[in-house]
RNA sequence: GCGCCCGUAGCUCAGCUGGAUAGAGUGUCUGACUACGAAUCAGAAGGUCGCAGGUUCGAUUCCUGUCGGGCGCACCA
């Protein structure tokens, strides 16, 4: 049951006004007590020339009272809906135990393909704390628009080409040591890369030795592909750890090397369209007309640069999977670049730019200058996620010493408080990390809403079976019915996670329902009250069990039986 | 110099297309475990929404300017 489209169907008939739109201006009152639904009445005043006040209290008097809402009273402008509450937590709570999982869920985005490239990692290089923000991200938005019904491609665009590639080979050949490889890969291959541009200060035709390698791997070169390959499939075993933790997949691993042979087409298509001039011995397309500076397709040398690749992709993207929408998932640093894309794109006659968007994102910054200036100002990734693992592990040890598989749980609520603190804010603002803010498990965090579930799921299990019918007309109390209408706000928040690429809004609506639950569990007892109130009760518990689980999962956080 | 993002309580942040008394969490102080898990709950204190103009019946929200912080501005990605 959808109340706010009953509500506008209360309404429709007496304002000159599509239902739509009066479905979009109904809102929720700021204070419980003003009523359960507003409709603000003041873009009405302008067309019908009355005062926003006037207009209300006769649209109130117009409204017929019947299970839906009971009662509409105008106030200063606006037609204050009571709901009946019996009635309408017998339909929400019902509704959530019938679909289950699939609550909030909707068709929206039925038949449409969206695309959402995010991680993006670059090969041999470090999985750092940068990147693990943008993955959860990436991953928290591809799980909100298939919950909308969306068909999502997830694609980890890699950084698995260039010039870097030919001084890894020639370090490769004169440092490696074969055993660190196999046990630390990315480790390894960092320290030679590093070592490479040292030694290369000292003596300038390493990078010459660099370039004719990167020349033998574009030609395909067979003991130089090999290695290239070797290289790959190392560090994507070591990322997989870290996508595991996060229970983190991929359709496609198309990245840059996918495009190195179709980049022809594109700077032939740019010069074809006369979009191609030459700027200093460089190939550029001129974006004055939208008052950004210049792209380059090609450099002076008249190699490639990851420009034309990211043209190649957006192009190859559309013929392979006809996208509704293409998102790329990159941080806000690169705004400018993916303007030039899609402009480029624009003048290149592919309407389809328009569906092109760059989500981006802030930083990530240490307040701790402990990690921060552990190794370099590279903080990996898999250092913060063991050590939260860490640290989980040991409040386990001294909340629950007797818990069973703790090694699961600390995972499970560990990776929970960094997804928590990672994505709990708008995404453009810089993540200031503290261990001290991410670790704290009290209060808005992702152990206070996994606790919410955990203590939930204990009662049901000490409950045993509920019978079939359980009459839900027994939840008559306040705190039940503000939990009930949270739940029923849910499909609301996922909607608004879609609109606005903010997984936060999800997050953020979820812990309020963990709220309600444990502001009713303080004041009211279950498995004590008396038989038909502790059923109602208890297949309430189960409901808002059912929506944290589904709503956490939407943010990629677990929800353990136990912790 | 130009462009993008940000500026709301001591700290970290919500505040949806302008609208009803600006909200959370944390920190500080006080209270609740012989009821179902206290990783919980209840309460107190804490804000001239960076500043100045403008539009409007009404601005934290829109516009202009200004100050402060972050990030970009071609042969790296």
């Amino acid at each position: 049951m959808d109340y706010k489209l009953e509500i506008a169907k209360k309404i429709n008939g007496f304002v000159d006004m599509e239902l739509d739109k009066v479905i979009e201006l109904i809102e929720i009152p700021p204070q419980t007590n003003m009523g359960d639904y507003a409709f603000p009445c003041f873009q009405l005043a302008k067309v019908m020339r009355k005062s926003p006040n006037m207009i209300a209290i006769e649209l109130a008097e117009k409204i017929i009272a019947d299970d839906i809402a009971e009662k509409a009273e105008a106030v200063g402008g606006y037609v204050n809906f009571f709901v009946n509450k019996k009635e309408y937590i017998k339909l929400m709570v019902q509704e959530v135990l019938e679909k289950g999982e699939r609550f909030g869920s909707s068709e929206d985005g039925k038949g449409k393909n969206v695309i959402v490239e995010f991680s993006s990692v670059n090969v041999a290089k470090p999985f750092h704390v940068g990147h693990l923000f943008n993955t959860m991200l990436g991953s928290a938005l591809e799980k909100v628009y298939k919950h909308s019904g969306y068909n999502t491609i997830r694609i980890n665009h890699l950084g698995d080409w260039g010039t870097q590639f030919g001084k890894l080979i020639s370090a490769h050949k004169r440092w490696i040591n074969e055993e660190a490889l196999e046990r630390e890969p990315i480790s390894e291959l960092f320290r030679i890369y590093v070592k490479f541009h040292e030694e290369a200060e000292k003596d300038p035709t390493l990078e010459d030795e660099a370039r004719a390698y990167f020349r033998k791997l574009e030609e395909g070169d067979p003991e130089v592909t090999a290695l290239w390959q070797r290289f790959k499939d190392l560090s994507l075993r070591e990322f997989g750890e870290i996508y595991r933790m996060l229970n983190v997949e991929f359709d496609s691993y198309a990245g840059e090397s996918f495009y190195s042979d179709k980049m022809d087409e594109v700077v032939q298509m740019l010069r074809e369209k006369k979009l191609l001039k030459d700027s200093n011995g460089a190939k550029i397309v001129d974006l004055e007309q939208f008052n950004i500076p210049p792209i380059m397709i090609l450099k002076s040398d008249g190699a490639t640069i990851y420009a034309t690749r990211d043209l190649a992709a957006a192009i190859y993207r559309k013929r392979t999977y006809d996208f509704y929408k293409n998102i790329y998932v990159v941080g806000g640093t690169q705004s400018l670049h993916f303007n030039q894309i899609f402009s480029t794109l624009g003048l290149m006659g592919f309407e389809w730019s328009k569906d092109c968007v760059h989500i981006g994102h802030g930083l990530v910054k240490f307040a701790d200058k402990k990690l921060s200036t552990r190794k370099g100002d590279v903080v990996f990734a898999k250092d913060v996620v063991n050590e939260a693992i860490h640290k989980t592990t040991e409040v386990i040890e001294h909340k629950n010493p007797n818990l069973e598989n703790k090694e699961e749980v600390a995972r499970k609520v560990g990776m929970g408080a960094l997804l928590y603190t990672f994505l709990k804010n708008n995404r453009d603002k810089d993540v200031v990390f503290t261990w001290e803010d991410a670790l704290n498990f009290d209060g808005d965090s992702g152990p206070y809403v996994q606790y919410t579930y955990v203590r939930g799921q204990s009662i049901l299990k000490k409950a045993g079976n509920i019978p079939d019918t359980v009459d839900l007309s027994y939840l008559t109390t306040e705190e039940e019915f503000q939990m009930v209408k949270l739940l029923g706000a849910f499909k609301d928040s996922v909607k608004e996670a879609v609109e606005r690429y903010e997984p936060f809004v999800v997050i953020r609506h979820v812990t309020e329902i963990a709220k309600a639950y444990n502001k009713f569990y303080n004041s009211h007892p279950i498995l004590n009250a008396e038989d038909n109130v502790k059923n109602a009760r208890l297949q309430l518990t189960k409901a808002v069990g059912i929506v944290i689980q589904t709503g956490l999962g939407l943010v990629g956080i677990e929800t353990p039986e136990n912790m």
